[in-house]
DNA sequence: CAATAAATTTAGCCCAATCTAAAAATAACT
DNA sequence: AGTTATTTTTAGATTGGGCTAAATTTATTG
């Protein structure tokens, strides 16, 4: 079946819609996440049904079929893919990496991106720490939290951040904080749940709730 | 100014027109290129005038404007640089290339095509021996000619094809033929054309006018 | 050089993807 | 429960890129 490029970017907003709000993804929420107006993404629903890629029904919001979500699946596999190889191969920073890819995901050919796959020698997680679904669509578990779960006295290593916004990764790497990057935390401070943290050891740093909630961790 | 895919698709088939017929590209010419209607043709040479990227007066046939040039330079920089990626780094084969570099060609990212130029090390040559322009826009020169110039009793080795053709492309892996491959050329038939040649010191062929004439080489 | 052929453009239409404004359905509140 | 607010859909228009058929301009040739 194919798609157009902005039939992808609809799937992938429904899916990422879904996976956080989990379910179902409402007429609305899609056109803000990806920047139309409500009427035309009711007629791209339309399209998409046709389609076979989302069960829609008048009023009642969407989810991605079994085709649909595999669909979403694979090209976030692809996004992933490229932001590893603009990182990893040609140095690009955190921050840059995910416009580009925005543009690479659509480039139609399995070939090319299990090629890739290889090259890059199967990387489990992109340059965010998000995870890299493998050919077969599955994505690689492993444990970890948000930040503002952690406690005063615990040591972390950064795994992986919630917000690809290039200003917020910006704030990060003034604040010398990639992924890898160790914290112990100093304190929680209860009245507006910001904490201290001690970055790699060397560097105290106040991070606000939001930052710590858009942080994940693993305890070391 | 921003051009579409489209846009750009029309820069560089004028390109490649003008660079072989030389000098102007005719509606119909363009039509047969590209693989559409004449009629459409005329469309999007008016709205390439209107952006400065082509001189088009009724009737009379398109240039390319300086700046309608230096597009059509950097799509054909940016078609050969990921034509090398995917040869050298992922392992396609010549006759794989094309296809997938046609869509790779239109990300649209100054920054990322000149650190994939440097990854690769600044290639002068892509998968079919084509020069790559530099990020001026030079392409590098060389002592080359078409194999039907050789004469009986020359070894020239293979420089580069005229044709992608994916048919053809293979049509020569079968001969075992490929860059940097050495010929000897045995005799020269008068009568269609065609030569015998050597191939790299061992098997003995016949290659018809047509593939001579495609064929790019140099002597050794 | 007039008639015919070929190339090109105009006119009018279609589809994908968007918009705004208005109507209809669902949800929320007093 | 009835009224108001919100969400969603419909209706109608627009733009880019394409089409066919007809008209027009340029080229060819007897």
């Amino acid at each position: 079946m194919h798609l157009s490029n902005t039939e992808e970017n609809y799937l992938k907003a429904i899916y990422k819609i879904a996976e956080r709000k989990n379910k179902s993804a409402s007429t609305n929420t899609i056109a803000k996440y990806i920047g139309t107006a409500p009427a035309s993404v009711t007629d791209m629903l339309k399209r998409l049904a046709g389609k076979q890629m989302i069960n829609y029904e008048r009023y009642k919001g969407v989810t991605l079929t079994t085709i649909g979500g595999r669909e979403a699946t694979q090209l976030i596999r692809r996004h992933r893919l490229w932001e590893v190889f603009l990182a990893s191969r040609l140095r690009f920073s955190w921050e840059a990496v995910h416009d580009i890819a925005e543009e690479l995901e659509h480039i139609k050919s399995e070939e090319l991106v299990n090629r890739l796959d290889a090259y890059l020698d199967y990387p489990k997680f992109d340059p965010h720490g998000d995870p890299i679904p493998n050919a077969q669509g599955k994505f690689t578990l492993r444990n970890q939290m948000s930040l503002s779960a952690a406690l005063p006295g615990n040591k972390v290593v950064l795994l992986g951040v919630r917000e690809h916004e290039t200003s917020f990764l910006e704030y990060l790497n003034e604040l010398n904080i990639g992924l890898g990057t160790e914290f112990t935390i100093k304190a929680f401070n209860n009245f507006d749940k910001s904490m201290n943290i001690l970055v790699d050891h060397i560097k105290e740093t106040l991070l606000s709730e939001k930052v710590c909630q858009i942080l994940l961790v693993k305890k070391i």
